[in-house]
DNA sequence: GTCGGGTATATTGTATACAATTATACGAGG
DNA sequence: CCTCGTATAATTGTATACAATATACCCGAC
């Protein structure tokens, strides 16, 4: 939610904030900065060649992303990820994906529907090839077209949300194991049923989608990377309110 | 989603930027501001006697709240509802709403609970004397327990959003109407299915009741409220892409 | 040694000046 | 009369100076 429709300044690359946005996104997404780590306008600021008033700018825009925290006075930190968080958000993806799938069922466009198709035959031969980059990429476009299939812009822009969120963790497991394999062919299932017109099918399928690779992830590691955190956040959580 | 917990800055009523930023969100809400209105920092920074700076700073945080959108050189504008993103976002608290009732009955404290029967009894005094402002207020915090109680701060965050998105709507067609009653009604029923254990109940039930409240929207009026503004809307969001 | 206060330092908050961009008005040319 | 372009004004974008606040450290009292 929030403000659903971003593309006028998420995309402006132009102006010194859309730089400096778009620059610390990529580092807190490809972990430069760690979690809990304190961001400071004026080392910021001196490392991009700007000046404090872009950087609090953009420091507004990541927090609106979820990735910083703001606390007045203070600083601002990158957001933690608990195991707990992971949980909810994945139980609520499961609804609203199921929700997404249905409604691309009777949405979806031609041209959409014939870069699913291609997305999931690229996947399978990167899978071949064992390209994980490749592989991630692809598993992430597919959900984009899905969401921008649904014809809802608030609908996508809120599981884009909560896709972008789980990104730091989602890659890291994704590319440890068989999943990739699995996770494609339930591409195929919820594409196929979608391609069919069922959309009560394509609704099940996301669903159980979401379920699956939460059930992944859990298995594969997810305690041993977020579980120390969880302990810590929740401290945060309680000695600040 | 984005940040999910606010609890720092939204309540931070004791900087600049933290006044004006609440002082906008209530013109937003009451009307003062209507859809599309572009809000400029020079006149409401002189109208509350503050600076340029701490406007803009709230203009974003206005932002990742939704109510109002800023475009890059060209400025802050408050943010339209369509009668399709009121359907949306209905959907989409159907689902959430059973979720967080299904996650309630298993996590709600005993405090919540004693609040939310006391919510509906206060609710019902007030049906009676037809305090429409009374009802509004309760209405809105029988869901507020409601999400504080699901124990998940993703899951709460992101149906306030929703909520708060919808209220400029919301409180028009609840004060108009016998709707009161049986949204009240419906509040009892999910109260005693949590009470009760059944979460499976308590979820449909939920499900249920945004459905109704969504339907009871469209037969009153919502299509003359927000009908013309779709299609401006509509407009604007073709000729920008 | 520990606790408390107070000063110094670092960091964020705000105001203001200036630059860049966009909107508006007006006049020249067709 | 209309259109286009230029000049002017209005508005947002950025840098910087100063204020307020929080943090760290030192020192003295007990």
């Amino acid at each position: 939610m929030t403000n659903y429709d971003k593309k006028y300044d998420a995309n402006d690359k132009y102006s010194l904030r859309g730089r400096v946005f778009q620059r610390l996104r990529e580092d807190i997404l490809s972990g430069k900065y760690k979690e809990h780590e304190e961001l400071k306008e004026v080392a910021i600021g001196e490392e991009l060649g700007v000046s404090r008033t872009p950087v609090r700018e953009a420091f507004r825009q990541l927090e609106l992303e979820g990735l910083i925290r703001i606390v007045p006075n203070k600083g601002a930190y990158v957001t933690g990820i608990t195991a707990k968080d992971v949980k909810d958000i994945y139980m609520i993806r499961s609804l609203l994906e199921g929700l997404c799938a249905r409604l691309a069922t009777e949405k979806i466009s031609k041209e959409q529907m014939e870069e699913m198709e291609e997305n999931i035959y690229l996947a399978d031969f990167h899978e071949d090839k064992g390209h994980l980059d490749q592989i991630a990429e692809l598993d992430n476009r597919f959900h984009d077209i899905l969401y921008e299939a649904c014809d809802s812009k608030l609908l996508e822009h809120t599981l884009k949300d909560f896709h972008r969120y789980v990104l730091r963790v989602r890659q890291k497991t994704l590319a440890t194991n068989t999943r990739g394999r699995a996770s494609n062919d339930e591409h195929r299932q919820i594409m196929e049923a979608i391609k069919s017109g069922d959309a009560g099918l394509a609704e099940k399928l996301a669903n159980q989608h979401m379920i699956n690779a939460y059930d992944n992830m859990v298995k594969n590691g997810l305690k041993e990377i977020y579980g120390e955190n969880a302990e810590e956040s929740a401290k945060e959580n309680t000695d600040t309110k």
